[in-house]
DNA sequence: CCGCGTAA
DNA sequence: TTACGCGGG
């Protein structure tokens, strides 16, 4: 998932506090679903659902996180793929295998009655489907956040919003949007300091990575890391078998990209990819409306439809529009 | 993931 | 005040 460049970011993901995040956050929709879905589960990795059996987990994971986002004076829109380019399909092919391999590995788990190996299993599962879209665009509209379809790649969309100066950074746990031109990458913008990784917990803190002080910092262009991106493997091509990220760096410091790729898969054309990279389709027209959220549609479909507390909901949108009998009135203003 | 209750 | 475990749907 994602390119696998992290080794030659080392030194640039710099901790961030929220203060410094204020201003708008263009969400890559795909990955913060897959997170909330992913990891919303109960530790034999059974996600939240409704009486009729529908995942809820996302719907949990986008209601808190953005009265947490509001609450610290960050705009989000939501960035939804389009159509995905030709050049992914095998990545979606092997990604839906390791689904089903997930999803059989986790029945399996069950049967054995191995909660660890059950919930490792029910992540790698995860598949984010069109009620999972629709439902979280649904109750972002509730909440007056908007989102966007993009017309292909997410990723690429929210950079072009950040060279247009409508939004302010991306946000995504992958580092495409890096290779797509986004000059601010923002990772864990989550309020929980703890996660789950391999069992064990680790504490996580936002971090933020400027894309022009990595490149200067690395002496490179942007043209370059794509290059050590696909020699590496990217979404849009295989990569070439035992390069990594550091062999990848020293072949495209010393110019020998073309040669390796010659040598090693000469069928192989990295133009189409490295054109995506440097000129995907994106939209210039998109301006993004933050409206005041609609209480009462939230409760309807979270609590009558979906099943969830009166209690909780009550409280979350106390903080999203505090309501007038209450202390509030010191946020409202924000809207107008 | 997030909020809450409880413990220290 | 902060840390941790639990339940959420």
């Amino acid at each position: 998932m994602g390119v696998p460049i992290r080794p030659l970011l080392e030194g640039y993901r710099h901790p961030v506090g929220w203060e410094e995040l204020k201003g708008v956050a263009a969400i890559d929709a795909h990955n913060a679903l897959y997170q909330f879905i992913s990891i919303i589960r109960q530790p034999d990795g059974t996600p939240l659902k409704d009486t009729e059996g529908r995942i809820t987990s996302h719907l949990s994971g986008i209601l808190f996180r953005t009265a947490h986002l509001l609450e610290k004076e960050i705009s989000p829109v939501y960035i939804y793929d389009g159509s995905p380019p030709d050049l992914k399909q095998k990545t979606i092919s092997e990604r839906r295998e390791v689904r089903e391999a997930g999803q059989a590995n986790w029945e399996d788990a069950l049967r054995r009655g191995d909660t660890e190996a059950a919930y490792r299993a029910a992540m790698a599962s995860s598949r984010i489907d069109h009620a999972i879209i629709g439902s979280s665009q649904r109750l972002l509209d509730a909440l007056g956040i908007p989102w966007m379809q993009a017309p292909s790649e997410g990723e690429a969309q929210s950079a072009a919003l950040i060279e247009s100066g409508v939004a302010t950074y991306s946000v995504s746990q992958d580092y495409d949007s890096l290779l797509f031109g986004a000059s601010v990458l923002v990772r864990n913008l989550t309020v929980s300091g703890k996660r789950r990784i391999r069992g064990k917990q680790q504490t996580i803190s936002p971090e933020r990575i400027y894309l022009p002080e990595l490149l200067d910092g690395l002496s490179m262009t942007r043209e370059m890391l794509i290059d050590i991106a696909i020699l590496v493997g990217t979404d849009f091509n295989d990569g070439i078998y035992g390069i990594g990220p550091k062999k990848a760096e020293k072949i495209v410091r010393e110019g020998r990209f073309d040669e390796v790729l010659r040598e090693k898969d000469p069928a192989f054309d990295p133009d189409p990819v490295r054109e995506f990279f440097l000129s995907p389709p994106v939209t210039r027209e998109y301006r993004p409306e933050w409206r005041p959220p609609d209480p009462e549609g939230v409760r309807e479909m979270l609590i009558e439809e979906y099943g969830f507390s009166a209690d909780r909901i009550s409280g979350v949108l106390e903080r999203i529009a505090p309501s007038r009998s209450s202390s509030g009135q010191k946020r409202l203003d924000q809207w107008f």
